[in-house]
DNA sequence: TGTTGTGAAAAGTTTCACAGCT
DNA sequence: AGCTGTGAAACTTTTCACAACA
């Protein structure tokens, strides 16, 4: 089969807006640990994630009860709960497709890495583009997806192509045996029952900020994040 | 004052979930214009938008009624009444702070502009950056933002910095009398009443993907969009 | 006839407030 | 005394289903 082993799928479901925020708190989690802490209250965690504390509560007592009354959550251990609740105790593996500026950038973010996921492959469909190094990747040809996954135990694709190819290169992902897809194209890509895909669409953030610049003070939402 | 003037900050308020969707429309709507169609149903348009046609229905009826019952919409009128809605009949400047990989990408992306975004100025504070020229444009050092704000009329401000960057660029920015700012640094941004965040954390969304992956095709919700 | 617009029901999410435990 | 964990209430969002109407 496709990429590492899928661990831990008895757990009952958590909801999707916790989901959502689980990786807030994860990065607010390993912050606090290095500055130091080795507790911290719902109050404080909610500060550091940009949520209220009643939200904080609710959302970690999906993952069992791992607070201390009285005292508050012990740092390390929630946050290896956070990341085993996530699947982030393994590391996962991407590839990318459509190395222009946005690919490109992808390629190099230092962030991905940084919180667990290794870019593991490029593609692109463009010939002037394959065989263009990349912090040490060579980029591919579409077709040698398959191959790519396979090899790489590939498990998460990142489509940054123009909105034209995107459910072509979505399809080529599928069939290649990838079950979650990233998909920065703006452009809607269907897919198989089974298949996750979340989208991030660069100018839709924008546009929607753009309502609320334009609509002034008066019902302006101080924090309009991306979630589910 | 700054940027563009604020109009029609009357109407009543369209839910923020509609908010979100309605780029969405927006951009369907777009292509099925391009494809020549002059009126298009809620099922339609549903299906181009990756929504169901109940939210289409139930979205556009807070812009007001623009459909014909036993026809659908008229594509042209509509793509008016949401680009209305959105504030998206002015052109809107961004400044980009922070030239980094995401940051230069962002600066080359071409999508901005087509979506009616003008990439007006780049910041960055390293000395190095300075003086760099993108698509024409020369990166000025993060104190001249209120002259930026000022001269080219800048109503967006866009953080690509790295995450311990993200506060003190943030207070610049209203300082420099932005009202709303696209964060993409994995740092929580803590911001005045009046001024509104959206943040994009890209390694966030792989960390939601992941959680999905992990689960297997149990509780899979096909499509987990960002939004609101 | 076909499709909108919308009340009403259902589902999901957030907030409240406090009992229960350390 | 302090802070978690959680039912219950409030709110938001989605879905249903159908009357209204071109």
């Amino acid at each position: 089969m496709t990429g590492p082993k899928r661990v831990d799928a008895t757990r009952r479901p958590i909801p999707e807006a916790t989901v959502a925020r689980l990786p807030l708190y994860l990065r607010a989690l390993v912050a606090i640990a290095e500055g130091g802490d080795a507790t911290v209250s719902s109050e404080a965690l909610a500060a550091a994630a940009g949520v209220t504390s009643a939200k904080v509560r609710k959302d970690l007592s999906y993952l069992g009860s791992y607070g201390t009354r009285g005292v508050g959550y012990d740092v390390w251990h929630l946050i290896h709960e956070v990341r085993e609740a996530l699947g982030l105790t393994q590391h996962w593996s991407i590839v990318i497709a459509g190395i222009g500026n946005l690919g490109q950038a992808l390629a190099h973010y230092r962030g991905f890495t940084e919180r667990g996921f290794r870019v593991a492959a490029l593609v692109d469909t463009d010939p002037a583009k394959q065989g263009m190094r990349i912090e040490g990747l060579v980029v591919r040809p579409l077709e040698d997806l398959p191959e790519l996954v396979e090899d790489a135990a590939i498990a998460i694709g990142v489509i940054a192509t123009p909105a034209t190819a995107a459910q072509s290169v979505a399809e080529r992902m599928v069939e290649a045996g990838l079950r979650s897809i990233l998909n920065f194209a703006p452009a809607v890509v269907t897919v198989p029952e089974g298949v996750t895909v979340r989208k991030v669409d660069l100018a839709v953030e924008l546009q929607i900020l753009a309502y609320y610049e334009q609509r002034g003070a008066d019902d302006r939402p101080s924090d309009v994040s991306a979630g589910s």
